[in-house]
DNA sequence: GCAGTACATTGATGTCTGTCGATACGAGAC
DNA sequence: GTCTCGTATCGACAGACATCAATGTACTGC
C-alpha cells in the first residue's frame, strides 16, 4: 500500500489570530501566535523569498528558481520554506518533479491588520 | 553647564524602509532594515509590551507599569523595552524617576506598508 | 527494473537571544 | 552630602536558530 498523509493539516489554518495590537491587549496565547508569524518573517533570506514570491506574475514559483537569487544552498532554501509553510505565509505545490511556492494574500493581510491603529 | 544629549539621535530615523514586498523584489540590505523590524515584534513579551502602549489613553505607559502585567523581572521588560526603541517601535523618555513610553505610530504604519499587496 | 533530477531531512557547528540575579546609574527627597 | 526608588546594564546560562555537507526520498524517463 501507498503510504499517504492526512490531509487534515494540509492546509494551515494560521490565517487570522488578532484584532488589532491597538485595539485591546494581547492575551498571552494571541501573542504567542502573533510572533510565530513574525518570526517566520524576522530573517532577510526569508524575506526575500515571500517577495520574490508576492513580486511574480504567475503567482507561484519553482524551488528551483529561489536558491540562486538568495544566495543560499539549496537546503537552506529549502529550510527557510519550510518555515515559512509551517507559519502559514505560504504554500507549496508539488508538479512532477519540482513544487511550487506561492504566498498566502490573506495570511499577509491579517498580520497588516494587527499592526493596524486603532 | 548642563549636560544635554544630542538632539542627532534624538527620534530613530529607522521609520520607512521599504516598498511593499508585492511590489518589487528586496534588496538585500533592504530585506535586513525589514528582518530586524520583524525581529522586534517576534517575542511574545515584545508584542503584549507594544499592545499595552498602544492601548493606553494617555499614549505613554510608565515603565514601572509594565513589569507586572507581562509577568517578567524587571531587567528583562528593560531588555525588550530597549529591543523595541532600538528598531524604531517604541520611544521613551524620562519624567523625574521614571521613563515613560510610547508606541511609533509611523513605524507601525511603514511595516503595514511592507505587507501590503500589489 | 535502473539512472538521473529535484527537493527534503539529518546531523553538526557556531551564533544569537531570552531570562534572571547582581549591580550600577540617575533623579528626587531629606 | 546620604538614602531611597526606578530603571538600565552586566554576566552567565540554556535554549533556539541559520548554515552547510551528506544523505534520503520522490518523481520522470528509459
Amino acid at each position: 500500500m501507498t503510504v499517504r498523509e492526512l490531509p487534515v493539516l494540509d492546509q494551515p489554518e494560521v490565517v487570522a489570530c488578532c484584532a488589532p495590537l491597538a485595539a485591546e491587549v494581547l492575551t498571552a496565547p494571541e501573542a504567542d501566535t502573533l510572533a510565530k508569524q513574525f518570526a517566520a518573517l524576522a530573517d532577510p533570506v526569508r524575506l526575500r523569498l515571500v517577495s520574490l514570491l508576492a513580486t511574480d506574475e504567475g503567482g507561484a514559483v519553482c524551488a528551483c528558481d529561489l536558491v540562486e537569487p538568495v544566495g543560499r544552498s539549496q537546503p537552506t532554501v529549502s529550510h527557510h520554506l519550510k518555515v515559512l509553510v509551517d507559519a502559514g505565509l505560504v504554500t507549496s505545490e508539488r508538479r512532477g518533479r519540482n513544487v511550487w511556492y506561492a504566498t498566502v494574500p490573506a495570511a499577509l493581510e491579517a498580520l497588516r491588520t494587527a499592526l493596524a491603529a486603532r
